[in-house]
RNA sequence: GCACAGGUGGGUGAGUGGUUAAAGCCGGCAGACUGUAAAUCUGCUCCUCCUUGCGAGGUACGAAGGUUCGAAUCCUUCCCUGUGCA
């Protein structure tokens, strides 16, 4: 009997060195990199995402970024799926799949899966947001507790993004969303897991960061971002998103460049901290205590992998 | 040197005699997260102690004195900062 094959998941905090050991691990065991970073997932948005280089991505195949129009969206539920189908190739190759990223849902959305929930509607979504103009700030809140009083309970009222998936959730199953929890996730088969977090000491990671999103000025972040502006215009999602925000507030000549990179650098700060967060609750993770391109922790996570390779009869 | 304006908790900045350990914002820390999640939201944030409570004590609004039952708030002197005049 067959094991199935394993998949290794590489998870840390932003700057934590992912990409390096990722790759450390692709040409020692034959990977293929996945990407689980939402906003590596859009196209044309280079500098700010950290995405791996052209020389990187020539040392093992890429999968999974550059394939979301710069003016689309994609959510969890479209990731899992498209990496879900990503991984069976892979597997048919007989290659080891490495999942890298710092997206925690997209993450959990893939390896166990979403409830089987109703897509998005912007038609709807469009109303809630109309009403709560008219009735006031806790409107969403109240309709959800009347729709579904344990949902009610569990997301807070300020939390209006939670609140109108919630809503839409009841409205467009005329169910509660409690209640069709219960019918469970569908977890990814066909693979064992193997979650190597990477998990540096603060002060470091911090410092990283710091002179990363310098970096990133420094390499034309600001251009970049004036040139998606002038193409798509401010409606490209990913331009809210880490140093394109500020950068977007620069080119509009609303903060300074001292100001816009300071902004930014904290604000990847705050991420790590929040992804930490969450990472901390992920199950089964080898926590790694130390940056992805260190010789010492990829010499481990090698050994890790080692460990859990299917066994050969001789 | 003179004249104004100021010196408040990690930062900024309210507060002008008593429900003020001191608003708000920022930062920091912790947490949540089931379809745009690099999003969004919550709690805590002077010190010590405990029965973690609209709890007890201590220390605190440049420094030292003073007025007062009571001062971040009023008075005096000193130190420092900014602006203007010399």
């Amino acid at each position: 009997m067959l094991q199935d094959p394993l998949l290794v998941v590489v998870l840390g905090p932003t700057g934590s060195g992912k990409t390096a050991l990722s790759l450390a691990l692709a040409e020692r065991f034959r990977g293929e990199i996945v990407n689980c970073d939402s906003v590596a997932l859009y196209r044309e948005f280079e500098i700010g995402t950290a995405k791996p280089t052209a020389p990187e991505r020539a040392r093992a195949p890429h999968h999974l970024f550059d394939f979301v129009e710069p003016s689309g969206y994609i959510t969890a539920g479209e990731y899992a799926r498209r990496a879900r189908q990503t991984l069976e190739e892979i597997k048919s190759r007989r290659t080891m799949p490495i999942v890298v990223g710092g997206t925690g849902l997209y993450l959990r959305a893939l390896l166990e899966g979403l409830f089987p929930g109703p897509q998005r509607s912007e038609e709807l979504r469009e109303r809630l947001h109309q009403r709560t103009e008219q009735k006031g700030s806790g409107y969403l809140h109240r309709l959800l507790s009347r729709l579904d009083p344990a949902a009610g309970a569990r997301i807070h009222a300020n939390d209006v993004p939670k609140l109108i998936r919630a809503i839409e959730i009841c409205l467009a199953s005329r169910q509660k969303m409690t209640e069709m929890w219960k019918s469970g996730r569908d977890p990814l088969q066909g693979f064992r897991f193997l979650r190597l977090g990477l998990d540096p000491e603060r002060n470091a990671l911090y410092e990283r960061i710091n002179q990363r999103a310098q970096r990133m000025f420094d390499c034309g972040l600001v251009q970049e971002t004036q040139r998606l502006l002038d193409k798509y215009g401010d409606t490209a999602r990913p331009l809210t998103s880490l140093g394109y925000k500020q950068a977007v507030q620069l080119v509009r000549g609303e903060i300074d460049r001292k100001t816009a990179l300071q902004a930014a650098q904290q604000a990847h700060r705050n991420y790590a901290k929040r992804q930490m967060t969450w990472f901390r609750r992920e199950p089964d993770v080898v926590w790694l205590a130390g940056f992805g391109d260190e010789a010492e922790i990829q010499k481990r996570a090698v050994a890790h992998v080692q460990r859990h390779m299917p066994t050969f009869k001789n």
